[in-house]
DNA sequence: CGGAAGGTTCGGGCGGGGCCGAAGGGTCGG
DNA sequence: CCGACCCTTCGGCCCCGCCCGAACCTTCCG
């Protein structure tokens, strides 16, 4: 009767405040426990635990038993690109949301941020025009001979058949880089104490060490 | 407080079984009014009316009044490629539905199908393996100087910086190609009869022209 | 002008699902 | 062994949203 797959019930999934909030708050990547999730979306944890158990059901979330300890963490790479999708459909929101930020101060949580894996917001962008810049990525965002020589020498994998790949961002409505060298940059920059994580959200912290390294890496100036 | 798009409204509007349906109706990029969305997916007219108007608040579809009939559409590609990115989430239900259609022989109705704007099905696939092979693209699906030559040769246009794009397909879990250049593909093949679009649905159906046609451009047997 | 047809709005019925309090496993630590 | 903690299941409340019948608006056509 139908052919097609039966969207709807991935739609589901995401279709709830608090589902969706909980599937922001996974899109760094991280695993985090029913509590966390259920008190950063205000709500119970037995509530909590019904929504996540919904999310598994569809397939967007794995969770992993760990002494009394629940862990949960997106079921995938394919998860967070449908999230991605869906939120470049929310123009409006973002908007109105950026001007009330620039007035309340909030803008500094979203100068980085992670997603899933990689570095975006405006740092990401930064990066990724950097990149062109230098000569490191074409106009198309693929790799050139001198980036791979660049990676080689900062240390950074570049496997794969496609190491680098646009990631158009929510927020800034303009390009930054995904795939495996973006992810090796962004654990290069974390290790290194360039960046750091927020407890919750998905807000990384750039230090004075960062300002220096992407400076003497990138020639990026803040 | 929430700094994310809320992406739970685009996804509410997605979430349920009549609104998705007509979505993937309205998948090819063909508009359609009221009455036959409602008819397709077996609710009345009235009812079909309150979705549309969801589906619009939620700009994944926009509406033209022509005389008496208002024709709907998707709102862009980008609301078409957030529908291929959900469908992918679905890969159990389309294992389920694969073996199915085989049994019953359904399996001609997706040999070919349009894709909002290109072709899709295993004809896509067909058609992207054997630019392949010609070095018409290249093994990231970008498009040659040999594969600009064989578009200028058959009056296909390769406007935009990125003529050609890997898509993977929902049933196939292949790639095959969108953009430009695949646009006019598709539209070339309708236009000199290869392809022939059915009344409702996103099905293909080739014709012996077609056979012949695609043969002699691309080397294809059938 | 009057009937027919496409579309929308309104009202009420109804089912599904979010929410929390209470209660019941598991697991860790003393 | 007992209490503390994490998580889940169950039951009941309540609200939101899907659905259709009926009525209304608009447009087309003879």
């Amino acid at each position: 009767m139908n052919v097609e797959p039966k969207l709807h019930h991935i739609a589901a999934a995401v279709a709830d405040a608090r589902r969706a909030r909980m599937l922001c708050t996974l899109l760094d990547g991280r695993a985090f426990t029913n509590k966390e999730l259920a008190s950063d979306a205000g709500i119970t944890p037995q509530t909590a635990s019904g929504h996540l158990a919904q999310l598994q059901a569809a397939g967007l979330v794995v969770a992993e038993k760990i002494g009394r300890n629940v862990y949960h963490r997106l079921a995938g790479d394919q998860v967070a690109d449908m999230l991605e999708s869906l939120g470049r459909m929310a123009p409006l929101d973002h908007l109105q949301r950026a001007r009330t930020a620039r007035a309340g101060g909030e803008d500094n949580a979203l100068y980085a941020r992670s997603c899933y894996s990689h570095i975006a917001g405006r740092l990401g962008v930064a990066i990724c025009e950097a990149m062109i810049a230098r000569g490191l990525v074409d106009g198309d965002h693929r790799l050139t001979g001198a980036g791979r020589g660049w990676a080689a020498a900062h240390g950074l994998t570049v496997t794969g058949r496609v190491p680098v790949q646009a990631c158009l961002d929510w927020s800034e409505r303009r390009p930054h880089l995904k795939g495996p060298l973006a992810s090796s940059l962004m654990h290069k920059a974390l290790d290194e104490g360039w960046l750091a994580r927020q407890e919750m959200g998905r807000a990384l912290v750039l230090s004075d060490a960062g300002r220096a390294g992407f400076g003497a890496m990138l020639g990026m100036e803040f």
